[in-house]
DNA sequence: AGTCTTGTTCGACT
DNA sequence: CAGTCGAACAAGAC
């Protein structure tokens, strides 16, 4: 499940491979509907020829800016994954969409459940413009966590994943900032202390980060989990407390780990810890 | 057969 | 009207 720290390894081992500077020669969508805001046709038109400047990332978006100043923006969802071939390829049962570089290399989408989406605007598309704070940005901080935890009155965990709160975040690391701040994921953001929002912005930070070091988290062995550009798995999966870690004990106290639903998704918590 | 996954959209409710 | 929240959805693996 892509979060933030497995875009932001895609981002930067796509920055690594040399893609900026590269030519799109070629374009091939085997499942339209992965394009979206745009026919295939257009979007192939307005993509070939064109040379890649930057990969950045915003949220969980992959933004591929080109030298006609269109960006190419991708969400992976919960599947989607971007690798690159050093040649060309027989294209695979999930491989969507496959851009060939003028150096022969192939990137190519592949996504399993479908989910992805790719755009291609010069505008920033409105669900990007409506994100939130970047969690590792100067912008985030622990002031401003304070007063926007207390300007909403909503349940900590589904407020985190609304992605125009705070950027980035998902079911993961959700459930592993909300343990290391010891706090319940169903506690209400309005009666959330400030010395509570000042441990949450830490640990926001520190999962993420760790995260990030490691490379994300790969947490199976399936074909749908997470893999990077080159193919290789996180190790972040190791470090995580509770994430589907239920009926385990907690690491800091030893009492075992429950599986509960918040807002319609698996939530991991010490009941001790986060009581 | 049912569950699980993300984020958006829509409708209901306060 | 604004904020909140649950249901539905897309698609396939297990």
């Amino acid at each position: 499940m892509p979060e933030l720290p497995e875009v932001e390894t895609v981002v930067r081992d796509l920055n690594q491979s040399g893609i900026c500077g590269c030519r799109i020669k070629a374009v091939t969508i085997k499942w339209p509907r992965t394009i979206d805001g745009s026919t295939p046709e257009a979007f192939t038109e307005a993509v070939r020829g064109k040379t890649i400047k930057l990969v950045q990332r915003r949220g969980k978006y992959i933004i591929i800016h080109l030298c006609n100043e269109n960006r190419i923006y991708i969400h992976l969802r919960m599947t989607g994954k971007l690798q690159m071939h050093p040649k060309e390829f027989q294209a695979g049962k999930h491989d969507h969409v496959v851009f060939t570089l003028n150096s022969g290399r192939q990137l190519v989408f592949n996504d399993t459940r479908k989910f992805g989406r790719i755009t291609m605007s010069a505008e920033v598309p409105p669900n990007v413009a409506a994100l939130g704070p970047e969690p590792l940005e100067r912008e985030f901080t622990k002031a401003w966590l304070q007063a926007a935890l207390s300007g909403k009155s909503r349940a900590i965990k589904p407020l985190l994943l609304d992605q125009s709160f705070i950027a980035g975040l998902g079911n993961i690391y959700v459930d592993e900032a909300l343990w290391q701040a010891r706090i319940h994921p169903e506690r209400n953001s309005r009666t959330i202390t400030h010395a509570e929002a000042d441990g949450l912005h830490r640990a926001i930070r520190t999962v993420l980060k760790r995260g990030i070091k490691n490379s994300g988290t790969t947490l199976g062995n399936g074909e749908s989990n997470f893999y990077s550009v080159a193919g290789h798995r996180g190790r972040n999966a190791d470090q995580l407390k509770v994430f589907r870690r239920d009926g385990e004990p907690c690491p800091a106290c030893g009492t075992t780990i429950q599986r509960l639903v918040v807002g319609q998704r698996g939530t991991h918590i010490c009941p001790q810890c986060q009581g």
